[in-house]
DNA sequence: CACTCATATCGAACTAATACAATATGAAGC
DNA sequence: GCTTCATATTGTATTAGTTCGATATGAGTG
């Protein structure tokens, strides 16, 4: 509970660095001053957790033009209400949508312009 | 092996459609209108499940600031060598990374601008 | 308040993704 | 041509994600 318990590096492969500089030390801690941001990590990942389904793209395709209930989105789908409701709650947990409930329907809307830009880029990327 | 083969719909909970519109042939016909577009989908799908993965993600961060080879990679994740070649195939075969070979090294640098802005996008999605 | 309807949740079978040891490949140097 | 070294691939055990029937919830209605 100490810290014995901070992560141990594997370490395996670093005396390859040793090796690929001319100033091992130097080279090594500007690699490691590159590390990835963590924080920034786990903020994007439940994002494209929640993007990489081709149902849930699918639905949030359908939800451009505006908001629609879940019986919608179940007959866009073509597939069972459960599926559907259970990608609709992936969605919402990832904060990608929003819904607002009216009666016993459930309306679904895309959150935030941002999620659009996403999924304009990801296909602009392909596009070169 | 004729049209028997086109997809047959489910096409369960369209009587729910009908109740839920005032002129149910208008609406959905509307409604099928906004139905996703099958190329976009395969089109996106590819990228986002590449971006699914937290080691992935922190190689493409690490990337940022410019090329660097597999065995800086193998340090920087601290994973065993076939689990970041592994990680960098799926980068390369997603479009995300490109590679340049010089002697035994392989060097891995991010594909194109654009792959910077989805990871910046996602982030600022959960800005707000 | 019993019934219907839209949606949510649960559970269990199924499928896809991941990790990584073992092994293969291919470039450099001797 | 043998050896070393960086990387790639393969095989398999494990883990994570998906699907969807069954069931629960909760709003509206008669």
């Amino acid at each position: 509970m100490s810290e014995a318990d901070t992560e141990v590096p594997v370490n395996e492969g670093r005396e390859t660095l040793e090796r690929l500089y001319d100033d091992p030390e130097e080279g090594i801690a500007a690699l490691l001053d590159h590390r990835a941001d963590e924080p920034t990590v786990e903020t994007q990942y439940p994002v494209f957790r929640a993007l990489a389904n081709e149902d849930r793209l699918r639905l949030l395709d359908a939800l451009r033009n505006g908001e629609r209930c879940g019986c919608e989105l179940m007959v866009l789908l073509d597939a069972p209400q459960s599926t559907v409701a259970t990608h609709l709650r992936t969605l919402r947990e990832a904060g990608l949508v929003k819904n607002r409930k009216k009666g016993k329907w459930n309306y679904y809307r895309i959150a935030d312009g941002a999620v659009m830009d996403v999924l304009d880029l990801a296909v602009a990327l392909r596009g070169d």
